[in-house]
DNA sequence: CGTTGGGTTGATCGGTATCAAATAGCGTGG
DNA sequence: CCACGCTATTTGATACCGATCAACCCAACG
């Protein structure tokens, strides 16, 4: 088993779906070319046609949407091992935006290869299907999240679902881990503004709950974080038999 | 071409995607059986492990998520043609409901003759994979119409939503259409309460914009709709390529 | 050091929730 | 056909969460 950058995804499937080890081996053969992009940089806009699709090796990106008006809202946060544009394959133009959030190391593919190896090995056809439905998955909770709950209860959400993905890839150590987002964009993955989501922080902060500074998260009372995140992972489909 | 029972689904994958007629024949031929329900009846609970999958064929189905405090966030609204729960295809168990809205007639088709098929016909794995995708796109922009648009934007946007979905499948005629939701369920569709959907209803109604009246929506102003709704279809995917 | 992009705080406004109560419409049994 | 009971709808009064507007602070960096 020799180490490629895509070692985080290959991690993720192995451990979340039933892949045997000749799909995990066919997929570590895929070719790829790494490219990397800077903090806010763009890698796919809304309307973009493309060809290829991308594994993040490292880094973080957003997916979002732009209304009219200029507001906008992060649809998902993705984190290394997660295949942010998988939908391509079937659905050719994009209907938001892919931007990095941190300097970012993506692993492009070419859909012909994928579509060329799922002719092949279907069990790997199942393996990336199975992967945009855990993506549909996260967006009906995002959905619940957004609509259902207070802003306080939405951040510890959005926190320990983050938290819970980045176990999964092993990027948690200890009581912190990385955010890398601005509270701009923590307001526009909530749908609140940047001023409430302030103070939102501090008030967490103040109740001993959670420190975020900088783009990092520590916990300080995990017990509390549970409580106002109402986090039930199930939906995160993290075993095979889920 | 013989009259089914799932002729709306056809009806929609056929102008939607690029599926051959071999293709489409296939799927007329899957075995299924047809099942009633009445209004308000359950299909599918959370943590339920189906082992078939359906095709609506009759009426109306929502799905949604229940939190803890016993608040409800309905995720998407599904009509004739819709695979409400093709997602289980992959994901083993419900991470939410699965109810109908109205009395329907749902055809069940087992998982495992779809596996078949799709084992024997790829592509009509492409078309399953892709309307999952279509699902996703659609709860995309649900995230964003409940966290960034304001109450009155946000129903527009559903209505116009779903008017075009049905469009699709031909159950438009003129200027009113079924939409068979209670205002609390309306309400539960945007993230408000039924006496704010209740509110804005009526200033849509003195603005002369549409009415609402015993699950019927009428348009009166088509103008003013859709400077409300700020709709762009795009990610509708409505065109093989798009 | 000056600039700049976050972050922080205060004051005020407005949209939506909440609570309470009245009304209307529909299905059912008498 | 009518009375009843249920559910959905409607309206009013009040409370509160989060938006908005306006400063100011701070740390990183050229």
């Amino acid at each position: 088993m020799t180490d490629t950058t895509i070692a985080a995804l290959i991690q993720r499937l192995r451990t979340t779906t039933g892949a045997s080890d000749d799909d995990l081996r066919a997929l570590e053969a895929l070719p790829y070319t790494l490219r990397n992009y800077r903090e806010n940089q763009s890698i796919l806009r809304d309307g973009d046609r493309p060809s290829e699709c991308c594994v993040i090796v490292d880094g973080f990106c957003v997916r979002s949407k732009t209304i009219e008006d200029g507001k906008r809202q992060i649809l998902s946060i993705h984190i290394p091992g997660d295949l942010p544009d998988l939908q391509n394959l079937h659905l050719a133009t994009m209907d938001h935006d892919l931007v990095a959030l941190s300097n970012c190391a993506l692993a492009f593919i070419a859909h012909s290869a994928i579509r060329d190896l799922i002719r092949s090995r279907p069990t790997v056809g199942d393996i990336f299907w199975r992967d945009t439905l855990l993506d549909a998955a996260v967006f009906r909770e995002w959905i619940v999240n957004v609509g259902q709950r207070a802003a306080h209860n939405r951040l510890a959400h959005i926190i320990v679902e983050l938290r819970e993905r980045l176990r999964m890839v092993g990027r948690v150590t200890g009581d912190a881990f990385a955010m890398p987002l601005t509270q701009e964009q923590i307001g526009e993955a909530m749908g609140v503004t940047s001023v409430h989501t302030n103070r939102i922080l501090r008030q967490l902060r103040l109740d001993g709950v959670l420190e975020f500074h900088r783009g990092t998260v520590k916990i300080l009372n995990e017990h509390k974080l549970q409580e106002l995140a109402q986090f039930d992972g199930r939906y995160l489909h993290s075993s095979p038999s889920t």
